[in-house]
DNA sequence: CTCGTGTACATTGGATCCAATCTGACTATT
DNA sequence: AATAGTCAGATTGGATCCAATGTACACGAG
């Protein structure tokens, strides 16, 4: 493998913490974790740090790293950030979204509804992410789409659920549906609103499974 | 000492990134740096990938790492990022602000003046940061700080000669003046932009360094 | 002279080993 | 019985060592 073992150990750690291989506020033994991954303690430990940069594990020195364990203010000051900058990346990429674009967003729209039927949680999470990146990517800042990036990460471990009642399918449809005509018709307000709908209605499931 | 020396080079980096001791576009060899920091390469990597997270450095694999060098469009992106979160973060700091945060606010305020007569560059920088991240800090969500901290840092090495020019020292005390005024009245649009204003006129001298 | 090939060197990537620190249980003293 | 102190085991932090990769320069063919 040409990839080095710290990039690929950070790829799994992420994995792990969406499919709540790892819960959180659970300590991270690196001797135990680093043995899981057939890897030594050193490229996880800089896979750690990584990931300790962008918020998903807590350092305490000569204690160990933890799964960083948000509590409901936390969860809400993580929605109100992408609040913002989701509403600015859909703005830009409204004023920049070729024909192919859509037709490329489209098609993953439907590719997420498909999953939806017929796959497990960690593909149908992935399509759906597909789907919203590809449009947040449209806005042409790079930099802003990374931090965005790192926001949906913070929450990813407690939005596990959120496509595991079938009830709400037909919910996250419609709302896909309603965005993509938004952006169709270049209405980077609409956008903007069918976006907020959208993520108020995630962000309401996803705390409520804070109190379980 | 008791923090671990991974910590204390990330801070020693960021010092010597902020201080041009390492130049954009520089590569970092890691053996020759960790032998100037007096520590071995393990720290010194777990410090770099902490970095690069944040996007200060970047890694080639095999290659190693580099510090990151801006172009205009990502200047200006980082500049459009901190202009919506600084914004909410200024609003939010209005409401909640007291009046012994007022008063603390102000005598970093005065401190800053006095750095800019009689102290080094380094001193004025932190000074200033001191004076405006004591009034994001009161927005009370900590992770939009942290987020606007690194935003900060990602253009540091090229604001160095902005305190530099003492022609411009007169602006800044009066821009900081007004922006205090504003959050003195609880005026929440008024302080954003003051802050606009103030932001604006760094961005232009920052920009005209990328040509030089 | 230009372009490709091969080889030596510099540098990064990863594993192992040792030192420093924390945790928790056990003992002794009040 | 409660608290302070001590010691052993577990875990993290850091240094050294070796392997893997990339780079630059010399050499030879076209």
């Amino acid at each position: 493998m040409n990839t080095p073992l710290a990039t690929q150990v950070s790829e799994r750690l992420r994995e792990d913490l969406l499919t709540r291989s790892l819960l959180p506020g659970q300590q991270i033994v690196q001797e135990a974790l680093a043995e899981r991954y057939g890897v030594s303690r050193v490229p996880l430990r800089e896979a750690l740090k990584e990931l300790e940069a962008e918020g998903l594990v807590t350092h305490e020195p000569h204690r160990g790293y933890f799964v960083t364990e948000l509590n409901a203010a936390e969860m809400a000051e993580v929605y109100s950030i992408r609040a913002l900058l989701e509403a600015d990346a859909i703005r830009r990429a409204c004023q920049r979204l070729s024909d192919a674009d859509l037709a490329h967003i489209d098609e993953l729209r439907r590719a997420f509804e498909d999953a939806l039927l017929h796959s497990d949680l960690e593909t149908i999470a992935s399509a759906n992410r597909a789907f919203h990146f590809a449009i947040f990517d449209a806005c042409g800042l790079p930099r802003l789409v990374r931090l965005l990036r790192t926001l949906w990460d913070a929450t990813d471990a407690y939005r596990s659920l959120y496509f595991q009642d079938s009830g709400t399918h037909k919910h996250i449809c419609a709302e896909h549906l309603a965005h993509m005509e938004a952006l169709t018709r270049r209405d980077a307000e609409g956008a903007v609103e069918t976006q907020r709908l959208h993520r108020e209605r995630s962000v309401l499931i996803v705390s409520s499974s804070l109190r379980s």
